[in-house]
DNA sequence: AATATGTATGTAATTGATTACATTAATTAT
DNA sequence: ATAATTAATGTAATCAATTACATACATATT
């Protein structure tokens, strides 16, 4: 493996010249630089990344901490940040946490390392102050998720009126018994959903039955666990209202094992338009999120803080659409 | 940010003591290694791993190179390896590649770059020659896809086989007629489950139609075009063998499309068991690969393979499953 | 008491780049 | 022809750690 120091041997100039043609930063004249490249070609000369960047103190490396890639409503919005990230020289580590505070702390330490120059969060359980005072000292930005008692960026739709307009469009359909699925933990977005559903009812003159909500997590299974139990019910719903495409698909499941006719007997929304939704049978009707477009937006939100360019907290939020598919309508 | 130096001065030692204490290397009398660890404590100090790892000429980060992770196929094979880097102190740069040459050796490339001590490639475009001499510096392993003509230790199942299961699975229901559909790649799996597909018509007595494989790529909107055009045939098959459980899950829906009734009218066999499988509608039936445990095995093995004590070439074949389900049998 | 051994700690080299500053050579101005 | 300016390149400090080697002191051995 050679160095900067046999290139500089091979071509008969200092380390100084090798670097300068390695970043082009002052002119060297042409001959100088051919005896530099060409040493480099003949030596396979790499530059040692580590020891450029503990020379700039920067890494080009980014984190995006997310609960798991094995949530597709998450892939399209990562092909987002990584172009963005790319296009400007950055390389993204994907963090998986499994939610988990202790794997989100370790992961989002790596700043105080100095592996990575800074970091988007997809949801995390953090407190407040501690987000507060890494994010004094490095860039972070919160996508889709968010706490709102922290001064960074962030960028996400409008879930309240994202659900009300979900709800609003079974309630049209002539829906009056309709349940919600939703998640027991403390993200933003599952608050608004819900603040949304609700609204919805109240707007359509139907009173909300407390019963028709039901907690999980925003899996399949807790969907179809879930939807079972409401479609047990003397009196069960008619339409759904998930928070999640997976638990709308885990919803339906239960629906036909039930033996209802989708969606005759029984409609159903989503959150998210992971691509499955639009491979289900029935495909899903649903919340489309623009998730490339998110990704995008937040990481330049990012390098924009790296570099200094941007340093105020900024409040983004994108528009979202409702798809309607077969779950809902024939 | 305080460095070691400034945690030395406050502790009233040298920097060699405080490195002594952050590695335990060296016995350091109790009263020094309290008086150093609340000096650490004091200046909130982390040691920049930027120098550690260029003084060690180690980063303790590797590659994982994979088309997408927007294929749950690949989301628990990561999970597997992510459990066991992180057993061992490694972090994982998850690599998407989609697939394309260029970013595939941008990627492999950090390499050379000391920015990763060695990689697990998920499916490559390179080149025999490439790998070889990549491999012959630093550690790599192939996971599930694999150039055989390289050295390189590799972890797969036996995907001839697993074809064989499959599409025996679908003779014995007394399916006489059964297509293909496969990918334009030269990944290894997609040609031996061709090898699989049409030893397992042989042995059935059933002679191979040509027209019945039908080319595309790995993904949805492929199975349900390719199907559309086999159900469109005079004669068209009444059983569908897919190389990946999106594609089968395209079938499936092209299927359904036609107003065919499934399994009775059209069977399908997916491959890959991804989770969604057995979410679909029905669900579908497919070829398992032991995906946690590729993930943990391949990962033991560059781990291995990067602390020198393994370093022969390895072919690992795990077991599969053949998972029957609703899209063959009521 | 003199020597040997061992333990704790310090000094300074090292890793491989970048870059401020110094030097040299070439060009332009007078 | 000489001084001033500019351009090209070199020297050595720097980034923040680790670690080989040196040193000082304490304890053990004879």
């Amino acid at each position: 493996m050679a160095n900067i120091q046999d290139v500089a041997a091979l071509a008969g100039v200092s380390v100084a010249t090798v670097s300068r043609v390695l970043n082009n930063s002052t002119s060297v004249v042409p001959g100088t630089r051919d005896r530099v490249l060409s040493a480099i070609r003949e030596l396979n000369y790499n530059p040692n990344l580590t020891a450029r960047n503990l020379r700039r103190a920067q890494t080009k490396m980014v984190l995006v901490l997310l609960p798991t890639v094995a949530n597709p409503f998450y892939s399209r919005i990562v092909k987002g940040m990584e172009d963005i990230a790319h296009k400007n020289g950055y390389n993204v580590m994907l963090c998986n946490t499994n939610s988990d505070p202790a794997r989100e702390k370790v992961y989002l330490e790596l700043l105080k390392n100095r592996l990575a120059d800074g970091a988007v969060l997809m949801s995390s359980d953090f407190e407040t102050e501690y987000l507060m005072e890494l994010g004094s000292i490095w860039p972070i930005v919160q996508c889709c998720e968010y706490n709102e008692n922290t001064t960074l960026s962030r960028i996400s739709i409008n879930n309240e009126q994202a659900a009300y307009k979900a709800v609003e469009h079974l309630t049209k359909l002539g829906h009056k018994r309709i349940g919600m699925i939703s998640a027991k933990n403390n993200f933003i977005s599952t608050a608004l959903r819900e603040k949304g559903y609700k609204r919805a009812l109240s707007d359509a003159g139907i009173a909300l039955d407390p019963g028709f909500i039901m907690y999980g997590d925003y899996g399949y299974k807790s969907g179809l666990r879930l939807t079972t139990q409401l479609l047990s019910l003397e009196n069960p719903p008619s339409a759904l209202f998930a928070i999640s495409d997976m638990m709308a698909i885990g919803g339906i499941k239960a629906a036909i094992q039930k033996g209802f006719s989708i969606p005759d007997d029984f409609a159903a929304v989503g959150f998210d338009n992971i691509s499955f939704s639009s491979m289900y049978s029935p495909a899903l009707t649903t919340i489309s999120q623009p998730k490339y477009d998110m990704g995008c937006v937040a990481m330049e939100l990012l390098l924009k803080g790296i570099s200094g360019e941007e340093t105020m907290q900024k409040t983004i939020v994108l528009e979202h659409e409702l798809i309607i598919r077969e779950s809902t309508v024939n």
